[in-house]
This record gives C-alpha cells, structure tokens and sequence, in this order.
DNA sequence: ACAAAAGTGTTGTCGATACACCCATGG
DNA sequence: CCATGGGTGTATCGACAACACTTTTGT
C-alpha cells in the first residue's frame, strides 16, 4: 500500500494523484471446493457487485497498479497478473446514474467531476490461492466476497463482459500455462487438479489420460505421502518442480483439448 | 477522417478534443516481394521512426480510433485489425527531449503541455494487402513508407518493444487465424502463400504437407487459371471461399508448427 | 532434353483417445 | 467382502513430418 487515502481524499483529489481517463479492473479467480470463484466487491455507490479495479498513480506503472489493486484486495503479493484486454469503448462508462447514490452517502459530487468522465479500462486477470486471501474491501466499498462463476448474472456497468473476457482467455491460456500452480495449495492430488481443469473448461476428462499428459509435462513431484482421511484409495499428495515450472512458463506448454 | 485539424490546431487543442492518458500506436504489417514489411513514418520532431499512431477522440470508441489511423494511413478500411497489448510503464514517454526539435518548426511547447505528459499505449496490429495501401503521413510527420521487418533497429521511444510484440503475437496467432487472407492480393498461388507463412514464422517448411494442411482448412477455392509468366511449371491460383473462411476466423484453427 | 518448379502419394512416428485391469480403503 | 475411487497398462486412430515420384514449362 504505497499510499493511504480516505475515499473523500481520493474522491476529492483524484484528478491530482490519478492518470486521468485510465483505470484498471482485475479479475481474481479462484478455487474452492470445486468451484471456480471470482471475488467481487459491493461498491456503496450502486447496487450491483464489480470487479475490484482502481486507477493508476501518475508516476506509477500500469502493471504495478494491478499488482497493487491486487495486493490490497487479498493480500497476497507475488501472484500470476496478466493484462488481456482494454475496453475502450465511448459508452461504456456511465457513472451518471450512481451520483444520486453518492449523494446518500452524504458525498458531493459535481456534474464535471473526474470519477464521472470517460475512462478506458484495461482488464487483467488473476489466479490466486484461494485459502490465503484475506478478502478487504476497498474505501469505496461495504463489501468483498468470492462468488462462484455460475451465480454471477449482472454486475456493475461492462463488468459482466470483462468477466466474461476473461474467462475466456483463462480457458485458452490453460493449454499453453501450466496454471494450476496459482490456484491450488502447494501440495494437491491429481485428481484435485483435474476437478480444476474439468471446471474451468467446464467438461469431464478421462482420469487416466489427463495424469499421463500432466506428469508429461515433466513440471509435477510426486511426493511420498499421500491424502489420508478421504474414504477409499488414498490418493498421492503432488508438488510443483519449480525450476522446470518457470522453464515451462517461458516456454509454454503444447496440444490443448 | 471525421475530423480534419491542422498540426498547429491539434498541437494547440489536444487537450479540449482527445481523451487524455490514453494513445495508440498501430503495427501495420504488408507482405512484398516474399519480405514482411511495417508501415512507418518520421515524425517531423525525431530523428527517428515511428508507428503510426494517434490520440482517442472523447466522443470515440477505441477500437475506432484505431480503424481511423490506419484509414489514414494507408486508405484502406476493412481491415484486420486487433489490439495486442497495453504498455503502460510510468517512464515510457520521454518527450522532453524532443521540445527543442519542435521549437526547430517554429512550434512552441510548454513545460506543461498535454503533448509531454505521460501516455499509456493500446497496441493494435493490422495485417493489410501490401498493393492496396496507399500510404499518407500525417500532419505531424514528414514521410510515411514501409519498412522491410529485418531493417528496422531502433525506433522512436519504446516503438520497437511495441514492434516486437506485435510481432511475437503475429507468430502465436498465425496457427490459430487464417492469416493469409489480408495480406495477399485475392488470387494468389500456394507457394506465395508458403512464403508469406515462412516469412512470417522465420523458417522454412515442407512444401507438400503446407499444401495439404492449408488445403485441409478447406477455406481455400482452387482456381481453374494458373499464374503464366513464371519460368517452369504454372502453379494454380487459389482465393479464400469467403463462407468457409468467416466460419474458421470464429472457430479458429487447430495445430500449429 | 534437361533443369527447375509444381502437383500428388506413401510411410512412420508420436500424441491423444478409449478402454480394461489391478490396488487400497472404509463401511 | 464389496463398493468406490485411485493407480497403471495397452490398442487404436489421426495428425504431422519425412521422403519419392510424376508432370509441366522455359531455355
């Protein structure tokens, strides 16, 4: 958190501390018992749910914003961020509707005001753990909470699409990523990540098929142990090789369902 | 071009009629003599090159923006066209150094001025029939023609980091669109077709099975003409079946080399 | 008639799919 | 002891790469 404001600081000043017209919204997905989720906040000004976005400060890198938004919103620091789309379109941003809602709030809000110009956002995406978020909601916010992808039907201005953007390019990057690293807890079983798979891509696989192409890749460590507890056949426990993960990561994987 | 403005009056006005932060710089890739070209200009206040690009109109949607350069630029308008990537570090635009060349024309610029402050850059790159273009600077350029890909070295700012990724895009796509449509003319033969691909890829490949996977795509009408002229034996001429090839650029195309 | 370029066919390899069997565990 | 889920093996199919032969055309 490099710098603290109130909302009426930053609702107040913005147009001093913000690169005007561009803003960011991420969407942070994540996974729990097997279901993938994506954490949503209740902006006060309105009465749907948005994606967790901001604005970039003016000596601040784009990409560090997202890294920040992210950072304040789970907690978590060092998390696989990408950018995969800008929504640039003319009307997309119309605030005018949520002003009276600011006035509720007993918050002022003039018709030249910068929050109610155009902005341009560009869409990142986030794969996090989800055991280790500590959900926060920002200054603007009441309220911030996973919600599973099924149940999400309308959010606040475009931001239904951009989900839905990004959901998309998650399903196409899961064949060139070797992504489960980001969304499972240090030690999974494999049929723990195929359940990941077979949600995200929202179909079933063959059990034996998909262990043979993910030990293939060569970036999985069966461990020792194995998961107790469960009833039957005690799966193995698995760990990611860390160093021909980032190989792969660079070079990317191959074939695809 | 919906609005006409002279340099001075745009240089002058910017900040009234653009959309501030944000700007865009097109790659435009054409296909010439078996070489990939990009279309550049020299702007009047570098000594370097640059891609064309431009600012967003407060009342335009990005993507049009987009479309308007690159009409101005080369003439054409149904065009390929696609947004790549987003640069948006904090230090990118470094201007200032190029106060003084303005002054050169008789242009003055203040410390404060819109032109100086930072931008965040949407990339787009454009694939266009090398014939048809017919290339225009604009009013802040001095030339405009196109570039053999293998020539170009240092660039204008961080234009050459953006060429690059347009071109590392261009690569990841080429297996999954059919390319080959915008930047040949509408006959042409099964071994241009091969060179555009090697070209493109940066490596040769095996003349029969490029034939039958291209043929495969079934998004190709042989044609009953052959190209005469050539020495050695006439090759048939190909054009995309239109139907089949809107099909494909929704699905996309399987495998890749 | 010969060289150079284009059209067409055949084979082998590898990865993906489909399916069958064995092993461990809890009730 | 059996139902359920997890681990491992094998046959088949199809896509792609490697390679050979024939056909056309200009010189």
């Amino acid at each position: 958190m490099t710098q603290q404001k109130t909302f009426r600081e930053v609702i107040a000043d913005g147009e001093g501390i913000f690169q005007p017209s561009v803003s960011l919204d991420c969407v942070i997905f994540g996974f729990h018992e097997n279901e993938l989720k994506v954490l949503l906040i209740k902006a006060k000004s309105t009465d749907h749910w948005a994606l967790p976005g901001g604005f970039v400060f003016k000596d601040e890198d784009l990409d560090d914003a997202a890294t920040r938004v992210l950072k304040e919103r789970t907690g978590i620091n060092d998390i696989f961020l990408q950018q995969f789309h800008v929504f640039g379109s003319a009307k997309r941003s119309d605030w005018n509707i949520h002003r009276s809602n600011f006035k509720k709030d007993g918050i002022e809000i003039g018709p030249d005001h910068w929050l109610l110009k155009r902005f341009i956002t560009v869409g990142y995406y986030a794969l996090v753990e989800f055991a280790h978020v500590i959900t926060t909601p920002d200054s603007s916010s009441e309220e911030c909470r996973w919600w599973d992808i099924n149940e999400i039907e309308e959010l606040f201005m475009d931001h239904k699409q951009i989900l839905d953007k990004a959901l998309d390019t998650l399903r196409l990057q899961l064949n060139h990523l070797p992504i489960g690293y980001n969304l499972l807890p240090q030690k999974f079983t494999m049929p723990e990540l195929q359940k990941l798979y077979e949600t995200i891509l929202n179909k079933t696989l063959d059990r034996r098929n998909f262990q043979r192409r993910m030990t293939g890749f060569g970036i999985l460590k069966r461990l020792k142990e194995t998961r107790k507890g469960g009833a039957h056949r005690a799966p193995f426990l698995y760990s990611f090789d860390m160093r021909k993960y980032r190989k792969a990561l660079k070079q990317g994987l191959h074939g695809g369902w």
